[in-house]
DNA sequence: TAGATGATTGGGAGCGGTTCCAACTCTAAC
DNA sequence: GTTAGAGTTGGAACCGCTCCCAATCATCTA
């Protein structure tokens, strides 16, 4: 395996232009370049990742934390795609990534620290569930570059990316609307919920601008043309409740959800719902990243992935 | 932050004791031993990952390689559970995670062979569905050990692991028979898939002891009591036609599945499966190639993970 | 033509570990 | 008392890069 020195021997030059040539920086002629990046071909070098660590202090890798306090993926199977999307951006940058557990151990300490105290990670993406809590302030110290996936309310210091959950919450409102329902109820308010409430503001602010008034599903959805599900689940057992009562979907009432279950498009009635991009939340959290590594005060950033709406069957 | 050498200086000892004592090899009296480690937990101290790369040319670190041809994680919901279990295993075992995308690029070259050629990684654990392309002889040529999850049919010196799928399917079928039902179909013999293949031949040693004969379910479901399901789909699908026909389930027809989507146990009527025990799996192939990075010539292995009936509502 | 300036270039000195060999200590045997 | 051998120990050499300084070269100015 070739290393710097073969290079800069068959090159014919020195080892620094060699590092020069590698981490494409100024100051080496057109002619020189190309001679190195010949050699380079030639021998089919590639720098060890260990010794440039060693001597940069960079790893030029980023960890990403996934949350597996819960017992099973099912209680979010989505975020799998948003690792998709992280890991996707990261490597095409150039960075590696490192998956670690929240609470996974090494070596009777928590395996996050390890990682960090032998300075493996340059950065760190994590969701924001983690934050605020004691282990994150064990994080912190550490003093790399952070970004969460969702949306962060104490933290003014760190970039997030999330969906634009106001934006879901208005636009399943204005659909139903735009369908000729009228009387939308929300189903799911759970305000400890960041995205919980956020989705409920964007649906209180349409109906708001309609004059109309915001609305729960009461047990027999008396008087209700429309229903906002916080999730596929409330989806279901509206279904099943509109099925009791005889309410015919999507003729008499129309149902529109936010998440996207893998199941749910072969179910019937397939539930419309809003679409959010999970791969792009991801590719957005891996560039923030890099953005942040390759300048390390840059601003601070709240960036926002846009939704759609995903026309199925419980909708006229 | 302290290194080798600080350690040294301080237990009054020279940097081969340190690091003998951090690797723990035998030769270091006990009374050195403590000093040393004594003198760690002052200084917390913590090895370079890299130093220790480039000088023993081992990186501790693990790549797992997902599968991101498909478009969405919806069409493999499952894997991430599977994950979970690698990473918990691996890192218990002093290792660390490094995750990879099978499409992903990296500087116009595969990122895999870019780890590789990096020596970033001591051993790669990857799915059954990457073995025997073009893709992977590639790979292969690093001679690094190798863990695949899934069965692997062509291949007697790779170790793989895998669910129990025809104690999969013979369950199933037996589970049905002790409730009763004693004309079994099976639905969905997707026979170029490993698995569906696996399951089908255990449903017909059932069948076969039982002296039941094999079948598929028609249009009608006629003359049939009890149904097997590739998947949920499948499931679901069924259970459309027996509305359509007005079969009762449970009590005129069962029904079981094998995989559990994440919304599975929220639908009406939920559909009885057999419990696929994913992060066991991932578990499993951690410390599988755990075992052959400690070991390097142990033998080949291949793991069944036993499955159970998770009884709901579509069995009486 | 000398001197100043800026663009290139070479290579020594680390980075923080592991490996290995020589040296030292301590018994046990002769 | 000497010697052999096993158990310990220290530290030089090295792993393959980056960083930085000094040296060289080309160009421009007075």
């Amino acid at each position: 395996m070739a290393t710097i020195n073969d290079v800069a021997k068959r090159a014919n030059v020195g080892r620094g232009t060699v590092s020069r040539v590698i981490n494409n920086e100024p100051f080496v002629s057109e002619e020189t370049r190309k001679k190195v990046l010949k050699a380079i071909e030639e021998l089919n070098y590639h720098p060890s990742s260990f010794a440039r660590g060693l001597a940069s202090q960079n790893s030029y890798t980023i960890g990403v934390i996934m949350d597996n306090t819960m017992d099973k993926v099912y209680a979010n199977p989505f975020i799998y795609e948003v690792f998709r999307g992280v890991e996707k951006s990261v490597y095409e940058g150039g960075y590696n990534l490192l998956l670690l557990g929240k609470n996974t151990y090494q070596n009777g300490k928590l395996a996050v620290e390890r990682v960090l105290q032998g300075k493996m990670v340059d950065g760190l993406i994590l969701q924001e569930q983690i934050i605020d809590s004691e282990y994150f302030k064990n994080i912190e110290q550490y003093n790399i570059p952070i970004v969460s996936i969702g949306k962060l309310e104490n933290r003014d210091d760190i970039s997030w990316i999330d969906i634009d959950n106001h934006m879901a919450g208005y636009m399943a409102a204005e659909y139903l609307y735009s369908r000729g329902y009228k009387k939308i109820a929300f189903e799911g308010v759970e305000l400890e919920k960041i995205f919980a409430r956020e989705r409920y503001e964007g649906y209180k602010e349409f109906i708001g601008s309609k004059g109309l008034s915001v609305m729960e599903a009461n047990e027999l959805l008396q008087n209700i043309e429309g229903v906002i599900c916080l999730d596929n689940i409330y989806a279901y057992k509206i279904l099943q409740r509109c099925k009791k009562i005889n309410k015919k979907v999507p003729e008499e009432i129309g149902i529109i959800t936010f998440d996207n279950y893998p199941l749910a498009e072969y179910l019937q009635p397939s539930v419309t719902n809003i679409e959010i991009d999970l791969f792009q939340l991801g590719l957005c959290a891996g560039s923030e990243m890099l953005n942040k590594l390759r300048n390390r005060n840059c601003e601070v950033n709240r960036i926002r992935i846009p939704v759609s709406v995903n026309i199925r069957e419980t909708t006229r």
